[in-house]
DNA sequence: GTGCCTCGAGTTCC
DNA sequence: CTCGAGGCAC
């Protein structure tokens, strides 16, 4: 291993090579670790080997491969199926319900693209199928791997389970080199119906809908049940292609279809709204006599140039959406009205009802959204539902937005019960008894307990160790809620400590179950007068509630992990092993992880980017905290971070327990430098360019996706900061200002050659 | 000041 | 997945 070229010498074909070799060591080593139960390499020559792969794809990005091993938590488990990065992701579709949404997403391409209300648009209009979207990897024609959704970005690889459903073909003839094809799997009615006559028969519990009865068969482990379980595949997209499928999106399912692929019948091509609309009717008139399940009709730019053009929002393509058919409705009864405490102490009115069927799931909680919303306005004080209350007792109507997230949507007075009374939204957190504000022009109201309501401190270290965060495999939402309850861990420089308090290695000084106890045990008429005396005593007697809490933050654990039910020495030491793993970590990642309000996983991003390192960021945090001079502007300067997100940072740096115990937190780890995406060969990247005048060849909006694309900040005036300045004809006084400055000016086809376009 | 467009935060059920 | 609100362009 001594003969390894230094990543900084690597020519991108050694890379290559390179990222090969590590990809097949450490699978090997991961195998041989978590299946065979003997490691063949020390874990720190295993650590040294992924640190290795990380350096060089950080370098090469483009190079980064789809079973890269930075994207898996260790192997398999055995139990489970491996991780698969998607080599493109799999997005989500935006939404429209009505006529009117559907000129709309017209028209909004249109302003996109610059094109006029007469110009030719046409767009491909197919079912939508409910089923789960599967994406099968060919190379040279031979399936080599089928994958779940997911997340979009990392999802499950299903191959040997793909391969039994009889739609998917295993060979292709005449395929490109590499190609993706993406599509639903779904199951018929009648074979829905036959699966739990089945089950019935055995004693085997069934299913409650189609689409479950496939996500369930899918993710059969013993791929024998996949095959004995009649899915079935329509393919509508694709995702990596070696060489293009087709110039439009008809032409490109057609080539599916000529593959041996299973294609919609009812893929139609519109011209428009108005034909579109019209094949959304014609499709829901078909709904019932399909023989599977659809919950609407999908639109989709049928140029594929013009998709590229458009490209995709954070989450959604811009060239494509999902009308959906109305949702299904049903009535029941409100029972009660619980409050949920959030992470950021927001109060979350959910309806307890007696369980109602609808569209296929038993639902029994459904959100009411906030205080307004029970009482019949919205956040502008307007009505709505006519402004009717709701109330514990009443005759609600229920729907699953979206067809997953079940809202209260309607109440009938006319089945009110007698002797009931307008909800009283709590003012005080259910959870801690502290008081519960809410801000003026805020929809919600919020606990004021900070770190210690129990609710909050939970929901925070949820949050923290949630995927976009820290992600520790083996510390999801229900061990961090099992540790707090314990005492072990009450903030998030708990969980690394852990190890060597559980090792006996630090001294045992007071358990915080104690304290943790008296803040969230019991229940009933005591804990209600537990929580009223707390109140009193925050709020009366003026205790510092900070004071309160710090004999917490001596918490230690008082007996062995593996002295706990279901945690034998081997997990947890896996559970120490997958929190060590995490010690060395991405700016962004930590900065998301803190859930400071405002501050999300793009902002963090962002941030990370801007600043860099560590010590970089907080020097400025501190200096910028009275939000005013030179480090408080840069912040605010950032793309994204306004005034809001700012102020939230500092204030959270700024204040001292909050910041203590980031500093507790920061000092196990190793966080990473953050850099610019690097957009290699980007002769624009990092630069920052203005555009001004009129564009002919592309709009605005393209022109500054395009530009970012290419790790440009876009900006819309002229300053000293000004890289570029991108003019088209009918350019004032930008230019002048850019010519004043001396700032390099080029025309929309400069533009355009210099990134490669032309 | 107004009107997009995104992001952040909160949500349920399997 | 949706709603509200932050950020920014017009």
């Amino acid at each position: 291993m001594s003969t390894e070229t230094p990543v900084d010498e690597l020519t991108e074909e050694d890379a290559r090579t390179e990222l090969e070799r590590l990809a097949d060591l450490l699978a090997k080593a991961n195998t041989a670790y978590h299946q065979d139960d003997a490691p063949e390499i020390s874990d720190a020559e295993y650590d040294r080997l992924k640190a290795r792969n990380a350096a060089i794809e950080a370098r090469f990005p483009g190079l980064k491969r789809a079973d890269s091993p930075s994207d898996q938590v260790g192997a398999a488990p055995a139990d489970g199926f491996a991780k698969v990065t998607h080599a493109v992701r799999m997005l989500s579709l935006s939404n429209v319900f009505d006529d009117a949404e559907v000129t709309e997403f017209d028209d909004r391409i249109r302003r996109y693209l610059g094109l006029k209300a007469d110009a030719p648009l046409n767009y491909t209009a197919e079912p939508k199928i409910d089923g789960l979207s599967l994406s099968l990897r060919y190379e040279d024609g031979t399936l080599v791997q089928a994958a779940t959704r997911g997340d979009g970005a990392v999802g499950e690889n299903v191959t040997a389970n793909a391969r039994t459903i009889d739609d998917i073909p295993v060979t292709l003839t005449g395929a490109p080199e590499v190609l993706e094809v993406r599509g639903e799997v779904y199951m018929s009615h009648a074979d829905f119906e036959a699966l739990n006559a089945r089950q019935t028969e055995k004693g085997a519990k069934t299913f409650a809908n189609p689409r479950n009865a496939a996500a369930g068969s899918l993710r059969q482990l013993d791929s024998s049940i996949t095959k004995a379980r009649p899915l079935r595949f329509f393919a509508y997209a694709w995702g990596e292609v070696s060489e293009a499928l087709a110039d439009t999106q008809m032409a490109a399912i057609e080539r599916l279809a000529a593959l041996g692929f299973q294609t919609n019948p009812l893929t139609a091509l519109c011209d428009g709204p108005a034909e579109m609309q019209a094949h959304y009717e014609e499709i829901e008139q078909q709904r019932a006599s399909l023989g599977y399940d659809i919950d609407g009709v999908v639109y989709k730019v049928n140029e594929l140039d013009l998709q590229r053009r458009l490209g995709f929002r954070s989450t959604t393509p811009r060239w494509a959406t999902a009308h959906k058919f109305p949702a299904e409705l049903a009535w029941t009864t409100l029972e009660k009205i619980e409050i949920q405490v959030g992470r950021t102490g927001a109060l979350s009115p959910v309806a307890r009802l007696t369980p109602v069927t609808v569209g296929g799931v038993v639902v029994s909680n459904a959100t009411l959204h906030n205080e307004d919303y029970i009482k019949g306005r919205d956040s502008k004080g307007q009505e709505i539902r006519g402004g009717k209350d709701i109330r514990v007792g009443d005759w609600v109507q229920v729907y699953r937005a979206g067809d997953v997230i079940p809202k209260v949507a309607d109440v009938d007075l006319s089945k009110r019960p007698d002797g009931t009374k307008p909800y009283d939204f709590p003012t005080v957190c259910p959870e801690c008894g502290s008081e519960a504000i809410r801000e003026e022009g805020d929809a919600v109201r919020r606990c004021t307990g900070g770190l210690i309501c129990p609710a909050q401190a939970v929901e925070k270290l949820k949050h923290f160790v949630s995927r976009a965060a820290f992600d520790i495999e083996g510390l999801g939402a229900k061990q961090v809620e099992a540790f707090y309850q314990l005492g072990w861990i009450a903030e998030p420089a708990d969980i690394f400590t852990l190890k060597a308090r559980d090792k006996g290695e630090t001294k045992l000084l007071k358990p915080a179950s104690e304290v943790v106890a008296s803040w969230t045990g019991g229940d009933g008429e005591e804990r209600a007068a537990r929580i009223e005396a707390r109140r009193e005593l925050l709020t009366t007697m003026g205790v510092d509630p900070l004071e309160d809490f710090e004999p917490a933050l001596t918490r230690i654990s008082a007996k062995p992990l593996a002295d706990i039910k279901g945690w034998g020495e081997k997990s947890a030491e896996n559970l120490f092993q997958a929190i060590d793993e995490k010690r060395d970590i991405p700016l962004g990642r930590v900065l998301f992880a803190l859930g400071i309000r405002h501050v999300g996983e793009q902002a963090s991003t962002l941030i990370a980017r801007s600043y860099g390192r560590w010590d970089d960021f907080t020097r400025a945090m501190d200096a910028a905290k009275d939000c005013e001079g030179p480090d408080w502007d840069n912040l605010l300067a950032i793309d994204g971070v306004g005034e809001v997100m700012a102020r939230s940072l500092v204030t959270a740096f700024a204040q001292d327990h909050e910041r203590q115990s980031i500093d507790r937190l920061t000092a196990h780890l190793t966080i990473q430098e953050a850099a610019a995406p690097a957009t290699d060969g980007s002769p624009v990247a990092g630069k920052t360019v203005v555009f001004t005048g009129t564009l002919e060849k592309m709009t605005r909006a393209e022109a500054k996706a395009r530009a970012e694309a290419l790790g440009a900040k876009v900006s819309g005036s002229v300053s000293a900061k000004t890289d570029l300045l991108v003019a088209g004809p009918g350019a004032g006084s930008k230019a002048k200002k850019a010519a004043e400055l001396g700032i390099e000016t080029i025309d929309e086809d400069g533009w355009l050659e210099l990134i490669g376009d032309a």
